[in-house]
DNA sequence: TACTTCGGCGCC
DNA sequence: AAAGGGCGCCGAAGTA
């Protein structure tokens, strides 16, 4: 049975009340570390300031700009950079691009400097400020909005609990280990799997995918790798398949294509440093099978014969026409409803109305549905929390994960808790739901950061 | 001075 | 035919 709009409206109510009580928790934060560290970057920063203020490139700088001269104005460091003969993408203003994309091509010293600084910048006023800023009596109690999104899911701010860095460890790490448990607590994390893609699947029904999501053994993003760098599958590297993934499927799955995709694949080529499990490099292979360099777009012809932009436009019609097709034709016909009746539905009971791209079209309602599995569950499990009396707190939510401090008696009871709620309950409260899910765990001891995966096996905390 | 917009960047 | 979805926060730039 379809949600209605009234089950979409008690979902959002039932949600704000769960999730007014996860702000009253809130999560707490080791102040004295938080600000050592506010302290020490601010020093890292002085210093590379320091070394940036007696180089060449900014005694040119002061001869330009006389005493309006600012290191921390884009505007300058782009009239500088070209006036020293770079050339740099503009803005759709016209302004001269000086972000960390457009500026690492240059391998210039001082660039290199001028980026680290800037990256401690994000660190120390979005983050640790940022955070502590937010702290009350060692806490921190971030709010979560369900009224904000065109999508229907949800959004964090004062400060946003949704966007602190992980990807990259130096940063990541400073930050996170502020976040620690309670006394006698661990915090533990329970992600949704490859949450979208499965949630799309109940949209498209295309049988392929849902053959990808239901069987372990096959895997997508290794396929794709072996289709985008014309590998055999046993050639394929964790880091190839990570390319493949993030450059590739994720993009096309958000509506990108082969202009965008064969440019950035080729340039994780370097990046990445990839090559075959064998250890030849990707560009010797793939010239070894006919493909000789990146070429060109050109709006009016195909790109050339050889060119990885041809390999990957023919990959890109493989993937929509020849693997997927069920998921193509159901993008067609969800886009032509769209524009017969000016809005559609989301399988959770919500509409959206209005103008919309067609690429929004094609996304929202996925985005929105796969956040309500999650706040289904949050609900649910925050319910069960407080009927058992358990010491344990939900203190966030990630759009597809759970943060949960959880009192360490109750923690093998906590992960029971959780993944039956969100792998089994959830299924049985909305059939819309047509293939498995599947859950992550990682719990960490000290802190935010030092999160470790958490397999049954592991169980040195019920030890005790 | 106070406000809005822009470019940039962090996450899913 | 067009061509990457969704947020919030920061400092600089622009405007009144």
């Amino acid at each position: 049975m379809i949600p209605t709009r009234k089950d979409g409206y008690k979902l959002l109510h039932d949600g704000c009340i769960a999730l007014a009580e996860v702000e009253a928790n809130g999560i707490r934060i080791d102040v004295p570390r938080l600000e050592r560290r506010i302290q020490r970057t601010g020093e890292q920063i002085k210093e590379l300031e320091a070394k940036l203020f007696k180089s060449n490139f900014w005694k040119e700088w002061k001869t330009k700009f006389k005493n309006r001269s600012n290191m921390n104005s884009p505007v300058q460091m782009g009239s500088m950079l070209e006036a020293s003969g770079c050339e740099l993408d503009k803005t759709k203003t016209g302004r001269t691009k000086t972000d960390a994309v457009s500026l690492a091509k240059l391998d210039d010293p001082f660039v290199k400097d001028f980026l680290a600084k800037k990256k401690l910048e994000k660190l120390k006023s979005t983050y640790l400020t940022g955070v502590m800023r937010e702290v009350v009596d060692g806490f921190l109690h971030p709010v979560f909005n369900l009224h904000l999104v065109s999508t229907y899911r949800s959004s964090s701010d004062s400060p946003n609990f949704q966007n602190l860095p992980i990807r990259d460890p130096e940063v990541g790490k400073i930050i996170r280990e502020c976040f620690i448990p309670r006394d006698k607590h661990v915090l533990v994390e329970v992600d949704y799997s490859a949450l979208e893609v499965r949630i799309s699947a109940c949209y498209n029904d295309d049988p392929t995918l849902i053959e990808y999501i239901q069987d372990p053994t096959k895997d997508m993003h290794r396929d794709m790798a072996a289709e985008c760098y014309l590998l055999d599958q046993d050639q394929v590297t964790k880091t190839s398949r990570f390319y493949a993934k993030n450059q590739f499927v994720f993009p096309q799955f958000y509506g990108s294509y082969w202009g965008l995709c064969a440019p950035n694949l080729w340039k994780a080529i370097d990046e990445g440093d990839l090559a075959t499990v064998d250890g030849v490099p990707l560009k010797e292979h793939l010239s070894d099978n006919g493909v000789y360099e990146l070429g060109s777009y050109n709006s009016d012809e195909r790109p050339k014969q050889g060119t990885f932009m041809r390999h990957i436009q023919n990959v890109e019609d493989n993937f929509w026409n020849e693997r997927f097709p069920v998921y193509q034709q159901w993008k067609k016909d969800w886009w032509e409803q769209y524009l017969e009746t000016g809005g559609f539905d989301i399988l959770t009971g919500f509409r959206i109305d209005g103008v919309h791209k067609r690429n929004d079209v094609i996304n929202y309602p996925v985005q929105g549905a796969a956040f309500h599995c999650l706040l289904w569950s949050l609900i649910q499990i925050q319910k069960r929390i407080r009927k058992r009396g358990m010491k344990s707190k939900i203190v966030g939510q990630i759009h597809d994960s759970i943060i949960a401090d959880v009192y360490l008696s109750e923690l093998q009871d906590y992960l029971n808790l959780a993944k039956q709620t969100m792998t089994k309950d959830l299924l049985d409260h909305w059939d819309w739901i047509i293939v498995p899910l599947d859950v992550e765990v990682e719990v960490g001891e000290e802190n935010w950061w030092n999160k470790k995966e958490w397999t049954s096996d592991n169980d040195i905390w019920s030890r005790n």
